[in-house]
DNA sequence: AACTTCGGTTGGTCATACCACATACCTATT
DNA sequence: AATAGGTATGTGGTATGACCAACCGAAGTT
């Protein structure tokens, strides 16, 4: 038999896949708004006709897009599909190589660099507050003799995340939590660098001063010079191994 | 019961879970590169010691988060991880609020401009010859009296990806790949606006010109400005409905 | 040589059973 | 009556085993 006997209509989509673009329609059209609960897969098996295995794997599916969110023993929910939850779900996707590492510091540069002047233009007198206190409040934590690394990570990350908030551009926290999710991994063993902690709070000291003052252009600089620093310290550690 | 009897080690990953964060890591390691093929669903479940089910579920989402690529009748390959691939699947669901489209031109201005300016630094000769010639190319289908939309789209699409490849920051070009995509259905809209596509051509000739020249601030200043004129085509456009 | 056929590999779907977690309700002990 | 404990039920998670559908390549046919 030739060639062009074949059905014409071939409807490459797979069954889950077809799940997935009808609840995304759904969605989409404003029939599952944010918060609502999907019926049970059972259910909803049988209401589309087709085995609980299909229905699953959509499910699975959206969940990994961040469309839904599955609690087990409860059900599934939607989620609300803005910018920042698919963009969160990318940090779960990245995957670093070594090379990438360099190029992630250069974007950080330019990311964290202007969120930090935005930040001193931007913030509130509440804000500014804040940060300055994150910073006191890491000082105090670190003259203790017994304090762990993960203090001072934790600090770090809440300090970074205090500033990009301060600059008052939701899109630039979603971009930069996805990348910095990535960078975790790195980012943990490098606190472990002799006198990197002291020279991350001198750093953020700096930063912090510059945004009280709402000096933009120097609290730029600062942050340039921070990334810069703890960059040299990653490059440094990565290298001897492997 | 209090609280501290509870098992310390709680290891809440569920089978597919681990077999996800288990296949990333042989990625991340590089023991599995782009291109490589998994193992079977049927072998890779008695390797494991999981049932096929657990595994395929696992697969499903690794598919989803753009890790792999399934292939019926040959199995599963290793992809290159893009951050837009993952956005992209969210697509049609994915709504940008008005101020998400500021915050995310904010964003671009950053983030483009610098990626023109490392353009015009890093770029190889046939890298700078491709940028010019694409303008060249445009501007020729740009005086045909039948030209379409989608044409000038793509276009501009493609001049855009070019100069941030040319940055040499594969990086920048995933964070730009998942922005871009989430901006794609404002932007499709834009080149309507009369003068818009005219207005694009020069302005990408400008930024062509200085890429040529190897002169990065001007070619970052270029591309800011070009990004602002579509701003406020953009912002405009959408300012009249709703 | 070109085409067809067929068997094996691999992902896709189905049906069923059972496990694990969460909640609400009910029971029995105190 | 108050509370600890169990139990029924609803929900997602996993395991089997069977079969379907796309694909590839080798063997057979014209």
């Amino acid at each position: 038999m030739s060639e062009k006997f074949k059905p014409v209509v071939t409807e490459n989509k797979s069954r889950s896949e077809r799940i997935v673009s009808q609840i995304k329609s759904l969605m989409f059209e404003g029939k599952l708004k944010p918060g609502d609960k999907l019926p049970p897969e059972r259910e909803l098996a049988e209401i589309m006709n087709v085995s609980r295995t299909s229905v699953r794997e959509a499910i699975k599916t959206l969940s990994a897009m961040g469309l839904v969110v599955i609690r087990k023993g409860h059900g599934v929910f939607v989620e609300e599909a803005n910018l920042g939850s698919v963009i969160n779900k990318v940090g779960d996707a990245l995957i670093l190589k070594k090379e990438e590492i360099e190029q992630l510091f250069e974007i950080r540069k330019v990311l964290e660099t202007q969120g930090a002047r935005w930040a001193a233009e931007r913030a509130t007198k509440e804000e500014r507050l804040y940060i300055d206190r994150l910073v006191s409040e890491a000082k105090e934590a670190c003259q203790q003799s017994d304090i762990r690394v993960e203090v001072i990570t934790n600090h770090d990350t809440i300090f970074h995340n205090a500033v990009i908030a301060a600059s008052h551009n939701n899109v630039l926290g979603m971009v930069m939590g996805g990348l910095m999710e990535a960078l975790m991994k790195v980012r943990a063993k490098t606190m472990k660098v002799p006198g990197r902690v002291n020279q991350s709070i001198i750093d953020h000291e700096e930063i912090a001063r510059a945004i009280m003052a709402r000096d933009g252009k120097k609290a730029s600089r600062a942050m340039y010079d921070h990334i810069e620093s703890v960059e040299k310290s990653i490059i440094r550690e990565n290298a001897t191994r492997e």
